[in-house]
RNA sequence: UGGGCUAUCGCCAAGCGGUAAGGCACUGGAUUUUGAUUCCAGCAUUCGCAGGUUCGAACCCUGCUAGCCCAGCCA
């Protein structure tokens, strides 16, 4: 009652009319109830949304805060779930949606093919594919193919493979920009004859002195008073190859004066004798992207032409030729920022140098991060998607960390994967107590959290090799793995207990001597003894020689990315290749791709170049996560 | 210097006038035949800064500051 008191004090000092903060908090009742202009009013505890709407109508702003109660909580799940905070994006289109600008979501991927898809791209493929889907609309494929003179049908080809493989489905809605030229045409001419555009002859320098600075206005095209009749002859005879490259161009009329650069008079159609990959010789003339791409998302009905932050500027100009050429289901543009990685290169130039110079292995050198490059390391669409998901979609320049990826790759491979043995750094182990020429095979559940991956069988044998990390001979304190009259385990295997071992002259441990406690077959002692440190281990007789690429990122953003001079600042241990492991058995013949997590090391994936069956090569797609540091000095 | 955009934990990111979600990373602790996984706990008295409006501001207003983008006949 105190807060009705309250309520009406407010009321009756004629100010906002609001009844307010009902802290129940403090007030402790389940409703208070009161007369504002002769309607009565409930506030429940846990019913704030219906009494706020129903205020509302009558012209209040009402504002309750009650104590959470068990149904307000239930409430509040209930809309979490609804809404798994949507971006801003999608928001976007549920308004659109819900105002009835569109019925079916479009979007569409348009590519340059100038140049190969990186994890960047992949943002935005999933970004447009995902909305398609949860909108249950379309998603085009679409080539934006419109300057010959960088584009490349290779490309193409290597675009759509990288797309398939991140799982990004057209169906049938693969498209080209430049199947769309005679319309751009007609576009165009339309624009003559409306008065909104006009031949110029201006050279590229004088256009770009005409066009004025970010602070200074343009001045007026001396061509731009042409008649429509003059305009429609020359452009017809840019089209038909009367001028050369440069000498005219077609340029839209909107405003020299515009503080907006893109709008004074945006040049949307050039010359360019050039044979297009997929035109031919059909057209000497191109269309300006600017121009272009609206045009493609009228054609194709896309609805939401999302593309990344630079273009924001240019979204004036995208309205503006909607406008003109009077579109009845406009396409809106939305822009979001580029995903960008910390540790990672993607810049064309610098890979390209990269290449050149022998410092990576091609554009697909799993230390990069091309799609084709993620996918030689062994990373899969699952990860991608998942970790670009994760990433969340904003207008805010950002750059992820690269341990999100890691993670990703972590959890999608984790119960996935076989857990196999491998030895990166081989060491001899001899168990002296352990019958000579004895084999025996121990069988082993290949991922004890997946028990459908079934098992395999695994040879034991008195000889076998262990990592060299895994054994000290002066340990420090906290190490428990393999060091002389320590008892570790085997994995899947048995006790041992290290009693000796034997190094060469320059001090190198070449053998180490244990004795295995029989009863503790399969890797548990019936006593019930427990020990501290499993190691995995592989049968000297068995084993099989591989080859294994350990990576590190490129470059080190903690360290700096580049250099003074600009270039880039690389990671020495980019690439660690460990020629002399040996892994078991069971490894061989593995196919390229093919992955597995080597026990307490981390994923591996057969690597698609190199890897043979004879000399089998492995990249580390990712290491296991550890809190084990060795102290310094040691 | 003109225009556009952005600013919430080490890194992403919700939040849309009712009292700071979540994930990654990190730190404890439990379980463990991977120093992994799993589990449980901790991790922004404060939202670039300063004022203002309001009972109440990360959200609205004003003024700053910092960062990104734009002067291709590239996309």
């Amino acid at each position: 009652m105190e807060s009705v008191a309250r309520a009406a004090l407010f009321l009756n000092a004629g100010y906002w009319r609001q009844i307010y903060a009902i802290y129940t908090f403090y007030l402790n009742v389940s409703s208070v109830s009161c007369m504002i202009d002769n309607e009565l009013f409930f506030f429940y505890a846990g019913s704030v949304f219906e009494k706020t709407g129903a205020a509302e109508q009558n012209g209040f702003r009402i504002s309750v805060v009650q104590k959470k109660t068990a149904r307000y909580e239930e409430e509040e799940h209930q809309m979490e779930n609804e809404n798994v905070s949507k971006n801003f994006i999608e928001q976007i289109i549920d308004k659109d949606i819900e105002e009835g600008h569109c019925e079916e979501v479009r979007t569409r991927f348009p590519p340059e093919p100038n140049g190969c898809l990186h994890i960047g791209h992949a943002k935005s493929v999933l970004l447009n594919y995902g909305l398609a889907q949860k909108y249950n609309g379309k998603f085009n494929l679409r080539f934006d193919d419109t300057n010959p003179t960088k584009e490349k049908s290779e490309f193409v080809e290597a675009i759509i493979e990288d797309i398939k493989w991140l799982g990004a489905d057209w169906e049938d809605r693969l498209f080209f920009a430049s199947d769309y030229f005679d319309q751009m045409y007609d576009a165009a001419v339309k624009l003559i004859k409306k008065g909104k555009a006009y031949v110029s002859d201006l050279s590229a320098e004088e256009i770009r002195e005409y066009r004025g600075t970010l602070t200074e206005p343009g001045k007026q095209d001396p061509f731009s008073n042409r008649s429509v009749e003059e305009n429609l002859k020359l452009f017809e005879e840019m089209k038909e190859g009367r001028y050369a490259d440069g000498e005219k161009v077609l340029r839209a009329k909107i405003d020299m004066t515009s503080s907006n650069i893109n709008m004074r008079d945006p040049v949307i159609y050039r010359v360019a004798h050039m044979t297009h990959h997929r035109t031919g010789d059909k057209w000497c003339i191109y269309p300006m992207y600017d121009f272009a791409h609206p045009i493609e998302d009228a054609i194709e009905g896309i609805t939401h032409s999302i593309c990344t932050l630079e273009f924001e500027d240019h979204r004036p100009l995208y309205d503006w030729v909607v406008r003109e050429l009077e579109y009845e289901q406009p396409p809106k543009q939305i822009e979001f920022a580029k995903l960008y990685l910390t540790s990672v290169v993607t810049g064309k130039r610098y890979i390209k140098r990269l290449v050149e110079d022998g410092t990576v292995d091609g554009w697909d050198d799993p230390r990069l991060v091309s799609i084709s490059a993620l996918r030689r390391r062994g990373f899969t669409p699952e990860s991608i998607r998942m970790f670009v998901e994760l990433c969340g979609v904003a207008k805010a320049n950002s750059s992820v960390d690269y341990a999100m990826l890691e993670y990703c790759i972590r959890e999608d491979l984790k119960l996935k994967k076989p857990r196999m043995m491998a030895v990166l750094d081989p060491v001899k182990v001899i168990i002296d107590n352990y019958p000579k020429g004895k084999t025996e095979y121990l069988d082993v559940v290949n991922n004890l959290e997946n028990e459908s991956l079934g098992s395999r069988k695994i040879p034991f044998t008195r000889e076998l090799y262990i990592d060299r990390e895994d054994f000290m001979e002066e340990p420090p304190k906290k190490y428990f793995r393999m060091f002389p009259g320590n008892e570790v385990r085997l994995m899947n295997a048995y006790f041992v207990t290290c009693n000796s071992f034997v190094k060469d002259e320059s001090g190198k441990v070449t053998e180490i001597h244990c004795t295995y406690d029989p009863v503790s077959y399969g890797g548990n002692s019936p006593d019930g003894r427990k020990v501290k440190g499993t190691i995995q281990w592989v049968s000297a007789e068995h084993g099989i020689p591989a080859e294994v690429r350990l990576y590190e990122n490129i470059v080190d953003e903690e360290k700096g990315v580049y250099n003074e001079d600009g270039s880039l600042n690389l990671n020495p241990n980019s690439l660690t290749v460990c020629r002399n492991c040996i892994v078991e058995s069971n490894l061989a013949g593995v196919k390229a791709y093919e992955s597995f997590q080597f026990v307490r090391q981390g994923f591996f994936c057969a690597d698609a170049k190199d890897s043979t069956p004879e000399h089998p090569v492995f990249n580390r797609i990712v290491s296991l996560k550890s809190s084990f540091k060795l102290p310094l000095g040691n």
